[in-house]
This record gives C-alpha cells, structure tokens and sequence, in this order.
DNA sequence: CCGCGACGATCGACAGATGG
DNA sequence: CCATCTGTCGATCGTCGCGG
C-alpha cells in the first residue's frame, strides 16, 4: 500500500485552489420551515428548491451600492424579509454586522452567545441591538433550542442560535469581504445536531488561534457538507469512469487524493477543515503543490461509541469536547489513552 | 426547466448483550 | 444489580438521472 499521490486528476485543481463550481452553491436547504412540513408529511413542499438566481454570484456582485444609502423601510411583518427585489443591496451594513453576518454564513448556525464573546466584547447589549436590526432587514434568523441532557437527568438548556436568511446570504455574497471560494450556508438543517454543530464555530475559534499564531493567513473554513459533498462527486466520477472497479479502492484513492483519512474502510470526514495560507518553510500539513496548509477539527460528543471515537482518533483530526462531555469520553477512552492523548476542551 | 426518486454514506438514538 | 459496550435502524445529508 503505498501511496503515492495519484497524478493529476482533473479534480485536483478544485481543491487546490480554484473555487469548486459553485462557491456558494445553488442547493442550499433553503427553508428549515419548508423542511419541516415536509417531515410532518406534507407533500408538494421540497426543502431542496434552488433559488433561481443564485447561479452567478458574482454576476450580483457587480452591482454596486446605490448611492441612495437609505436603508430600506422595515416590512410591515418583522418576520417576513423584506423581498423588495434587491433592494436589499443598499443596505449598508457596519463591520460587526458584516462580521456578525460572516460567522452566520460560515458556519451555517452559530450560539449568540459566542458571538457575543467573540464580536462584541462580552457585551450583550450591541449584540442585541444588532441581531434585532439584522432580524428586522430578514437578513437572519434567530430561534432558541434545547440542548440535549448529556448526562442523564439534567435540567434542560435552552440556547439561542442564528442562522442566515437566503437574502441574508445574497447580502453578503455582494458585500462579500468574503474569500471566493468561501461557502456560505443558510438555515437550519438537521435540528438534532444543532448543539453539536454549533461547537464546531467554537473549536474553530481555538484553532484558528494557533493557526494564526504560527502564521497561518486567510483562512477558510469548510464545512462538512462540502466536503460530503467533494467526497460524493469524486466516488460517483469514479465509478462511473470505471464501473467495475473495487469500491474500497476508489474510496480510498478518492480519501487520499482529498486528503482525508481512510479508516476501518471508511472515508472520515471531518465536522470542519481550516484552509489556510502559509509561509514556506513551515511543517504542518503542508500541500506539496501550493502553500496551502489545512487542518481538521473534531467535535466530540458523549454519544460517540467507542470504535468511533477510536476512528476520530486514527484520523488524527483535532478533537474538541465540551467540558460536559469531556468527562463521560475520558472515561469511554480510559482504556487506551494512547490512542487519543489530546482532546481539546472547548 | 423543475421536481422526484434512486443510490451511497455518516451519525444519532434505541435496545439487547456483556462485564464487574 | 447497575453501568457500559456493541449492533442495528432511522433520519439526513450529498450526488445524479429521468420524466412531465
């Protein structure tokens, strides 16, 4: 087993650098509303509609602002956006919004509560002000969830989460300040890991510390269902470039060429990869093509079994728990601590 | 042109089995 | 007896092709 790297295949030059076809996608999951009619059994409601114009980012890109800079009047319903066609671009938006916008789109949801700690100082007022006005433009969603009782019988949290509107995402497309091959993301998908995926903003924050410190530049986050969704094009290009080629093999060659670990038969994917740019002459994971550096981090939750947590571990991501599940996985990898000796407490 | 269904893959939840 | 581990199932994500 070796490994080389396969040659070029063409679609190493995705990942290298040029953006994926669509960086911001035309199959957002648009409504977590329309979502959830459809699990309640209603028919004729499809989550998966694309918006017709999301096609040409940068196509919108090109208008530019206005020079009325008046914001638009606030619909008469708070909750419903104002769909004025585009009027939307006049917004003129101050840097924490924009930042605050940013951090939405990323990570596709994210705790207010981290916000506050990481935009706006610990203070809770400006936040506020800021997620009422932006709430108010239909340019995000907020909504309180339950976290899950880790343990056994615990009192039931209830945190507040934000998530980007579809005007919200155009908004910011135009606005941009955003990498180009950045994915943005709106609404709220898979309402069982919203408490798992909301950690995934605060592990990110604790790496990209380090990664910066060591000199790590523009970084990019990709979430894991760009990188399900890399993983899936890859296998399906595969096999049907050679249909009766080994599955196994091509899952592996397609993990290798991604650089993702290959376990146990089995591609793991991260919760999220942080690309960045690097000065030469640095270790890390080094991209031998271009100076381009990634890192992988983890989130893990008291509900991983053991032969799982042990995958994470071979994959050698950066594995982040919270504190309240720190402890139950300490306990489940007690045995072998040789093979995860860093978790990272988030 | 758009919506639906086929397929593959991963993860969480649940239940039965196992060990101290 | 209790706590933990393992196996299976369902839900959801993603891709693409087909048909109205």
């Amino acid at each position: 087993m070796k490994i080389d790297i396969p040659q070029e295949l063409p679609h190493r030059r995705e990942n290298g650098g040029a953006v994926p076809e669509h960086s911001a996608t035309r199959k957002l999951p648009d409504n977590p509303i329309l979502h959830r009619l459809r699990s309640l059994g209603e028919p004729g409601t499809d989550a998966r509609r694309s918006p017709p114009r999301a096609k040409h980012p940068h196509d919108e890109s090109a208008s530019e602002l206005p020079h009325d800079r008046r914001r638009p009047a606030p619909s008469a319903d708070p909750r419903r956006p104002a769909r004025t066609g585009g009027s939307i671009v006049g917004l003129e938006l101050r840097p924490e919004e924009k930042q605050l916008l940013r951090e939405a789109g990323r990570f596709r949801v994210v705790r207010t509560s981290d916000l506050r700690e990481t935009l706006y100082q610990g203070k809770a007022r400006p936040l506020e002000n800021d997620l009422k006005y932006l709430r108010d433009k239909g340019l995000i969603e907020t909504r309180f969830v339950n976290l899950r009782r880790d343990g056994r019988r615990r009192t039931i949290e209830r945190t507040e989460v934000v998530t980007l509107t579809k005007d919200g995402r155009r908004l910011l497309l135009k606005q941009g300040d955003l990498p180009n091959d950045q994915r943005v993301y709106t609404g709220l998908v898979k309402p069982r890991e919203i408490e798992h995926d909301s950690q995934i903003y605060r592990a990110y924050r604790k790496e990209s510390e380090k990664i910066e410190k060591k000199g790590g530049t523009n970084l990019r986050v990709k979430l894991d269902f760009e990188i399900k969704s890399q993983v899936q094009k890859a296998i399906y290009a595969e096999r049907k470039a050679d249909p009766k080629r080994d599955m196994a093999e091509i899952k592996e060659e397609v993990a290798l060429r991604l650089d993702l670990p290959f376990v146990d038969g089995k591609i793991q994917i991260p919760d999220a990869r942080i690309e960045f740019d690097q000065p030469s002459g640095v270790d890390h994971n080094l991209d031998d093509r271009t100076l381009t550096g990634h890192e992988d981090i983890e989130v893990l939750t008291a509900a991983y079994h053991a032969g799982h947590l042990r995958a994470k571990a071979q994959a050698g991501f950066r594995n982040y728990a919270s504190s309240s599940d720190f402890s139950t996985i300490s306990s489940k990898i007690e045995d072998d601590h040789h093979m995860m000796r860093d978790i990272l407490e988030l």
